[in-house]
RNA sequence: GCGCCCGUAGCUCAGCUGGAUAGAGUAACCGGCUUCGAACCGGUUGGUCGGGAGUUCGAAUCUCUCCGGGCGCGCCA
């Protein structure tokens, strides 16, 4: 229909030109001319039965394939900065991260899995100062806590370990801590500039040794944290890349210093400038703080000359939806180092929206007021999260109804492909029972004997599966995996209440038997790849 | 105000590199266990694909515009 065009010729006609000059083939029973210029092929059995060998044959690396062949990808995921624990919305980007690492691995990429530490900046001296109040309470201060300090319980924990470890050794007087700060908003000042003095205060009553120490004891506790949670979650990393190590290694510099050579830098007002706006960005952008404190985006510049002076060819960034107004100015950065744009590909994963007792929930790390990753993990188990999370397209809004996800599991279609997978489990179990044997490897099976229209049904999905899993890789979109899977386990049950595999026929019955472990083989495949556990019994 | 993302069945979502009567789950109703696990299966009901215009032989899919929702527009990170 597309060639009609190109050809001045009606569709139908066409079609017919192209089924007289298609060879016969053993393999297809007929060609077929339908509605508007569709050429529908009807397979012969045999070409169905292909797919049985080759799942048998490949098992474990069923649709593995060498598309990315030599080929070498950072992916960088969650990211996000160790001043609390993870929440539910860090989730989506971790389950998304971890399997689309995993997808791209089996197409034959070469993936390497990292995850940027924000351990420097202005986050992290808020952290320090909002342990060190929580600790000068410990000590028995009375103090007013600031509005935009962290106010979630874990900085008890951090202040506790503080107090207990060092007693009052770092104590100061409620009077000098809050000597010469700017009112907190609800006195009518600005809460920016309020916590602004309280850090100031809090480097200089402690000293840059202890001051030091009480963030890296924050730091430490919750950066440790956030891996623990990830690894219990099945989500893993080849490297922390910490944002310090830019300042420590030269690497800052030097990404400021490969920035200027291409000329797309300017002065201006004290601060050193990246004139992306060469490069289609809204505005410029500062580099080097008047004061001469570089910029985050001066790191993030660092980081990804960094990352492209490693030699991938490749890289991925996955960042939270609200980040999405950065692209232009980090791409701006390798069009101005010469670097092809495309080379990096920002992924933007939408935020989940939080649903209890039919209420939409505002999550914030910074009130403290959030639902963490490992409440929901434990509440509804890894697999139903990990499921849950990736089964929606990533840049979909997504809501999540907490009642529905703790409450009423089963709703949670990966019980339903695990299910499928127990199932047949289960009937090699009743198999041995029932004293019969089967060997996968004998080689007089009989797939003739397979001509059900389920079993046809199921073949034709079995044979789909890498193609989709190449497209699900290529097209970063893990979501289709796990529909594909609920669509396998759907032909599956059907087939499985339709006819009994176990019958007294021992052709039939070996011919099916190797038909439904190969069901279990491609299921298996697919939880793997999504991060989740295929069960044997449930 | 400008920019990006989203809008598909009552609800939660697929389908979007243009193709055949728009699909699942769930909810509602009907039916199926003496037989390999009923955490299952079959069926029925349910849709102006947000509205409008355009391109095309053909639009949920591409373009424009409007409406509605989310996010972003710092010498914060």
């Amino acid at each position: 229909m597309v060639l009609a065009k190109q050809l001045g010729t009606n569709p139908r006609q066409l079609a017919e030109k192209i089924i007289a000059a298609i060879p016969e083939s053993e393999l297809v029973k007929k060609i077929e001319l339908a509605g508007p210029g569709f050429i529908n092929f009807f397979m012969a059995p045999a070409a169905y039965h292909e797919v049985i060998h080759a799942i048998i044959k490949q098992g474990d690396n069923y649709g593995y394939s060498e598309t990315g062949k030599g080929k070498k990808i950072l992916l960088e995921y969650v990211s996000a900065n160790p001043t609390g624990p993870l929440h539910v919305g860090h989730g989506r980007g971790a389950a998304y991260g971890a399997t689309l690492a995993t997808l791209l691995e089996t197409v034959g990429y070469q993936v390497d899995r990292e995850y940027y530490v924000n351990d420097a900046g202005r986050q992290m001296d808020i952290l320090a100062t909002s342990i060190w109040l929580r600790y000068l309470d410990l000590c028995g201060e009375k103090l007013t806590f600031p509005t935009n300090g962290y106010q979630g319980d874990y900085i008890w924990d951090v202040a506790a370990t503080l107090h207990r470890d060092n007693k009052t050794a770092y104590q100061h007087s409620t009077d000098t801590v809050f000597q010469a700060v700017p009112d907190d908003e609800p006195a009518g000042g600005d809460k920016e500039k309020h916590i602004d003095g309280l850090i100031a205060n809090a480097k200089k009553l402690l000293g840059a040794e202890i001051y030091r120490k009480v963030l890296d004891t924050g730091l430490d506790a919750i950066l440790g944290d956030i891996r623990k949670d990830l690894q219990e979650f099945g989500v893993i990393y080849d490297e922390w890349f910490r944002e310090r190590s830019l300042v420590d290694s030269g690497a800052l510099k030097h990404g400021i210093e490969r920035l200027k050579k291409t000329g797309h830098t300017f002065e201006k007002a004290g601060a050193l400038w990246f004139r992306s706006t060469d490069f289609g960005d809204e505005k410029d952008r500062v580099l080097i703080r008047e004061n001469g404190a570089p910029t985050y985006f001066a790191s993030d510049i660092a980081y990804h000359v960094n990352k492209l002076e490693r030699g991938y060819d490749q890289l991925i960034d996955i960042w939270g939806a609200d980040h999405h107004g950065y692209v232009p100015r980090v791409k701006a950065v390798l069009a101005a180092l010469g670097e092809a744009t495309e080379k990096l590909d920002v992924a933007l994963v939408q935020f989940a929206v939080l649903y209890q007792n039919g209420k939409k929930m505002q999550m914030s790390t910074r009130s403290g007021e959030f639902v963490t990753l490992r409440e929901l993990r434990h509440e509804v188990g890894n697999d139903a999260a990990r499921f849950f999370y990736v089964m929606r397209k990533s840049e979909q809004h997504m809501d999540f109804d907490l009642d529905l996800a703790k409450s009423q599991s089963n709703e949670n279609p990966v019980y339903y492909i695990q299910y499928a997978h127990a199932r047949i489990c289960s009937v090699f179990r009743q198999l041995k029972e029932k004293q019969f044997s089967f060997d996968i490897k004998q080689n007089n099976l009989d797939f003739n004997l397979l001509s059900e229209d389920h079993e046809r049904d199921l073949m034709v999905t079995l044979s789909k599966y890498p193609e989709l899993i190449e497209n699900a890789a290529l097209n970063h979109d893990p979501h289709h995996v796990g529909h594909y899977l609920r669509d396998l386990a759907n032909d599956f049950h059907t087939y499985y209440n339709a006819h009994t595999f176990i019958t007294d026929d021992a052709k039939i019955r070996d011919a099916r038997l190797a038909l439904i472990s190969t069901v279990r083989q491609v299921i298996k495949n697919g939880l793997s790849i999504l991060g989740v556990s295929a069960p044997e019994s449930m």
